[in-house]
Order: C-alpha cells, then structure tokens, then sequence
DNA sequence: CACGATGATTCGCT
DNA sequence: AGCGAATCATCGTG
C-alpha cells in the first residue's frame, strides 16, 4: 500500500500519470472515486491548456530568437534600397511590415497573458488537489513545492514556445515583404512547367481562349495579365530561337559545303602533281611512256638494274599501300601534258600520303542513323 | 561584374 | 481588344 502511494505521489508530482496505477489505487482506496477524478481532472487540464502552443521536451530561451523579437521594440524595414524617388511606392510595403510586427507582438503578449492566468489556475487546482490528498495521505510543503515547480516548468516551456514562434512568424514576414518589394519575380518551377506544358501541347496554335487563360491562372496562382505577358513572350522568342536554329543549320551546312570543296580541290591538285611526278620520273624506258608506271607486270619487263627499292626509294609512290590493288589497272586517256589518267577510284594513287578521308572517298559512305530534329512551332 | 534569361511595358497594327 | 515586336529592368548565375 505505501509503494502504491509513493508511485501515485510520483506520478502526480511529474504528470505522469499513468492510468493502470489510478486503477490499482482506485480499487485499494476508499477515497478512490475522489482520486481518480482528481488525477484525471489535473491532468486534462494541464492537457487542455499546453496544447494552445507545441511543447518541447528541453526548450532553452534562445539567443537568436530574443534578436529576432528584438523588432518588437525597433523595428528595421527588411528592405534597404529605400531612396525619396520611390517612397510612395515602398510606404505601404513598411506600413505593411510595421502592422504585421505589431500584430505579431500584440498576438503574442496576449497569449503570454493568457497562460501567465492558466498557470495560476493551474497553480491554486494543484494546490486545491493537494489539499485533496491530505484526506487519504499526508501532504508536507514539499509536495506543494513539486506540484508548482512542476507546473511552472511547463509554463515555461510554452512561454519559449509562444516566443519562437513569434520569431518564426516575424522572418516569414521580413521574407514575405522582401519578396514583395522586389520589381519582378520568376516565377516558380511548377507555373513555368505548367505554361511550358500548355504551349507545347498547343504548340500548333500557342493561342489560349480567355477561359483557357483563366484557368491556367487559377493553376498557376497569378494573374491573367501575366498569363498574357508569359505567352506573348514565349510566342515571339520560341520564333526567335527557331529562326536561329535554322539560320544556324544554314551556316553549318555552308561551312560543310565549303570544306567539301576545298577538299576535292586539294585533290586535282595533288592529281596534278602526282602525274606531273610521274611523268618526269619516268625515264627508265621511254619507249613505253603510254604504260603505266604501277603495273607490276611492266616492273618484270623492265630492266634488271632497276630494282623496286630503287624506285621506292626514288619516287615513293610505291609506298602507296593501294599500289598493288590498283595498278593493273591501264591508263584510259592521255592529256595534252603527258598526264595519264586512270579509271575511278584510281586518282588517288600520288606521292602524297593517302588520307582517311581519301580513302573513305573511295567506298559510299555509311550512312548515319539520324533523328527527327525537334522543331517547337511544329 | 558580365551576360543570358525572363517578366513587364510600350507602341503600332489590324 | 489582342497581337507581334522592340525594349526595359530585373533576376540568376558563372
């Protein structure tokens, strides 16, 4: 029975209360219909009236929050670039701030006046339980001391709760005013996806009815001019963009266009040079001049002394990795500078190293996969 | 701070 | 009134 009543005591004193031990002392007390309503009554009432603010286990005074709720006493406009030019468009901005910190201020110490009452309650019902008590324990200046350090405690805690809040609330203001006092905002992700969505989806006809721009408004949270001023603006700049793309695409292929004809004169000139080459360099029998220099079997005729390395050495183009490939190959037509010339794919053959692209010149391209261009106007 | 993006404003046209 | 176009002014970023 004491154990009982000492855990009972604890409870009560920590307001922890715990309802399977009010059943046990219930059963075991005579007084336990007093008790039990007492304990229940207390504790739903301290309940009842901590609940108007969040409570925190361990909440200390903050030295942030006292700066912050320093406004209270003087308060800064959150936006500096105030000049004389533009006062009458900023007063009602600071009018604005000053109302809300003083709304916050105001709501604030009534609420701190509204639990400084609670707490006295709550002081003398403690107390008044206490006096309850006596009836079934006995009840020394300690156990009074508990029950008001524990309320006032509590109390307290709420009193840091209700003044971080008011800070909480003086910061969204300052932020909201800053914003507000801003010329122009972007607007956020979610009104330029859904803008974006609407004139992609329309993009054959980016025109929306008037209902169809009060909607998007309404989605959007802005106004309707500012429906307006987005599509008008879009309209005109996604024509912008698709204007430069293409005047892009007509440079690139101008650039491609160019480069291909300086290839190709790159090309006669090596021809040019080769054959030219060739024909000085041919004196080993002139008798067969009409000939081609490359054909292997006309390297069997010649005579003994002209070895391949000597011809290597001399003129180079046996180094032409194609030489044997191409060289049985007979010369179509002489020019009138002695130049032979050779079927397709055979003019390459030169004393100039043959390139990548000149080889890739001689098979048909590979064509590449290609992809639809995205084209936002459709 | 330079520069591109972007929302707002203005003007002329139909 | 609604639009395109040019322009302004600010924002956001490297």
């Amino acid at each position: 029975m004491d154990e009982l009543m000492k855990q009972l005591h604890k409870a009560v004193s920590t307001d922890n209360v715990d309802r399977n031990t009010i059943a046990k002392g219930v059963e075991m007390n005579p007084y336990r219909r007093t008790l039990h309503e007492v304990l229940l009554e207390r504790k739903d009432l301290l309940r009842s009236r901590m609940n108007m603010v969040v409570m925190f286990d361990t909440e200390e005074p903050s030295t942030e929050i006292e700066e912050i709720l320093a406004q209270f006493q003087n308060p800064t406009f959150p936006i500096e670039e105030v000049n004389t030019e533009k006062d009458e468009e900023w007063q009602p901005l600071e009018k604005k701030y000053l109302d809300g910190v003083n709304q916050i201020k105001e709501d604030m110490l009534l609420k701190q006046g509204q639990l400084e009452k609670d707490m006295e309650q709550s002081l003398t019902h403690g107390e008044k339980v206490l006096r309850s008590h006596r009836d079934f324990r006995p009840v020394d200046e300690r156990d009074y001391c508990n029950i008001r350090q524990s309320i006032s405690r509590h109390f307290d805690q709420a009193k840091v709760s209700l003044r971080g809040e008011a800070a909480t609330k003086i910061l969204v203001l300052r932020r909201d005013i800053e914003q507000q006092g801003r010329k122009r905002r972007n607007f956020d992700k979610n009104t330029t996806d859904t803008l974006q969505n609407w004139f992609h989806e329309h993009r054959q006809n980016p025109y929306p009815t008037d209902q169809e721009k009060a909607e998007l408004a309404k989605q959007c949270n802005i106004k309707i001019s500012q429906v307006n001023n987005w599509f008008g603006n879009q309209r005109i700049r996604s024509k912008q963009q698709a204007l430069r793309c293409e005047e892009e695409e007509k440079k690139r292929l101008a650039a491609v266009a160019a480069e291909e004809a300086r290839q190709k004169e790159l090309e006669e000139q090596n021809a040019a040079t080769e054959a030219a080459i060739a024909a000085s360099t041919n004196l080993v029998n002139p008798g067969i001049l009409n000939l081609p220099l490359v054909n292997p079997a006309m390297q069997a005729m010649m005579i003994p002394s002209v070895q391949p390395t000597v011809i290597n050495n001399s003129s180079g183009f046996l180094q032409q990795p194609n030489y044997f490939t191409v060289g049985e190959q007979m010369p179509i037509t002489d020019n009138a500078n002695g130049q032979q010339f050779y079927p397709t794919g055979f003019e390459t053959f030169g004393l100039v190293q043959q390139t990548v692209e000149q080889q890739a010149l001689l098979q048909p391209p590979v064509s590449q996969p290609t992809f639809p261009a995205m084209n936002y106007l459709g």
